[in-house]
DNA sequence: ACATTGACTTTGTCGGACAAAGGGACAAGC
DNA sequence: GCTTGTCCCTTTGTCCGACAAAGTCAATGT
């Protein structure tokens, strides 16, 4: 039954709706219309287009999805720069869905947050220290709470990457993060000593940071994620399970 | 007008379509409903959830940008894993608008990309060396074809990753290595002994997965990314800028 | 000057409608 | 036996018109 030359192209008939949606995205994409912008009412798109509003509306749910669109506090339509963190809670639920296992999470995490504290040590200013600082101080008061130090965990590792001042890094890391640093609250709650290293291992490299000893924050998120992963075992995990759907909930909602 | 007291929560009222999509993208995540599994008609939803056929059809336009449902050949709906690809060309996307510079993109795909080479010599089968291989072949021949070796140099670094067999990082370098490579058209252009070195580089990485020998791919891709930036120098341009919208053809139109 | 009112606009949702395309069953033709 | 044409039914893509809720804005009254 399969086709005996695969002679022609699938002939791709587009919908009115995806027609829509791409001509407001290349309008943006080109530039000639740029964030901040209103996009119009519906109406007006209705008119401009000559089709339905119906039609307009699945068109700019296409567009709000891939965080060109945003509607405004007053429900207007404005272009908008897409948000990393939108972006990246959907490929977490993507690994999810593939049941990814947790040894690929920790190799990606590893050489992502090595890197990090290396760019971090060679770029970080003062007012992303204080806020590393900041969550240090909430991190060494929490020790007892595994939920609330893994929340600072996970927090502590995103203002690193933003200490980067890589945007690129910063956004190709926080998927693996989003589903690698949840953990460690079953960690902690299994291993003793977990949140102590937790927050030696922090402060360390705050130190590093602030000396911009980029080798030495190599070094201290090395025997981090080493630690994390030694804690993962010691919990009596395994590394080649894949990573549950449990952790939808913190990358469905994002933690406020 | 602020509020005199910040006693209670922004009360958020989800709109009906949201609701819907919230809905069966909950069904999908629990596993409920798995991936393949058909996901009714329209009216069947309509039904299901009491709302209009126009509300089921805008939640549906957000499931299936989310790539959590997809149509069929048959049109009808099915739920479905979410695909890399789309992914990927949407974060690369976000990285033009957000105007990331050459020097953000090449520090990210340096690490990533070495990081690839290393976990390829340790996982890379047999298959994936021979698709490598097939590449290396067409990249040979078309030495005075920049267009087209861009293009196999982009598809090299693409089977790479998927020889690492770890999903993660395949995931994570491919919205940078979106970007990073096509530039390679440009550098092959300018500079004369641009494509033999790059031949050269991929010839040497796959002796290194064959051999296994993880320490020396992570010094020919180190070579091979080093050369990506003196060339990116030598024809003139500036690791500072950022990445033009140009490469937005490429990244919203996937090379087939 | 400022709060209130009321008209106007825009969005979110609904109901119903129809053409086009695909699927399945069944008969006709080679 | 296999293909082809035909009819019917389902489903999707699109359109039209409508209305309540919420926001905007300008005129109003004090």
């Amino acid at each position: 039954m399969v086709a005996a030359l695969e002679r022609f192209d699938k002939i791709e008939v587009a919908s009115a709706y995806q027609l829509v949606a791409d001509a407001i995205e290349r309008e943006i994409m080109s530039g000639r219309m740029r964030p901040g912008d209103s996009v119009g009412t519906e109406a007006a798109l209705c008119a401009q287009f000559g089709v339905n509003r119906s039609t307009v509306r699945e068109a700019i749910r296409v567009l709000e999805q891939s965080g060109l669109v945003r509607r405004g506090a007053d429900r207007r339509l404005y272009a908008s720069l897409p948000r990393y963190s939108g972006l990246s809670s959907r490929i977490s639920r993507a690994l999810i869905l593939h049941e990814v296992t947790f040894r690929e999470l920790w190799a990606t995490a590893r050489v992502l947050e090595i890197a990090a504290a290396e760019q971090a040590a060679e770029n970080a200013d003062a007012a992303i220290i204080a806020l590393l600082e900041a969550n240090q101080a909430q991190a060494e008061a929490a020790q007892d709470d595994p939920a609330r130090l893994s929340h600072l965990d996970t927090e502590f590792h995103q203002l690193l990457a933003k200490a980067t001042r890589n945007r690129v890094l910063e956004l190709a890391r926080e998927p693996a993060g989003l589903l690698f640093f949840p953990t460690t609250e079953l960690i902690v709650r299994r291993v003793p000593e977990g949140a102590g290293r937790l927050v030696a291992a922090h402060r360390h490299l705050i130190d590093a940071l602030k000396a911009g000893d980029a080798a030495q924050a190599a070094l201290w998120m090395s025997r981090h994620i080493a630690d994390w992963r030694k804690g993962f075992e010691r919990a009596g995990r395994d590394l080649d399970e894949p990573v549950e759907r449990v952790y939808a909930r913190s990358v469905l909602r994002p933690p406020y």
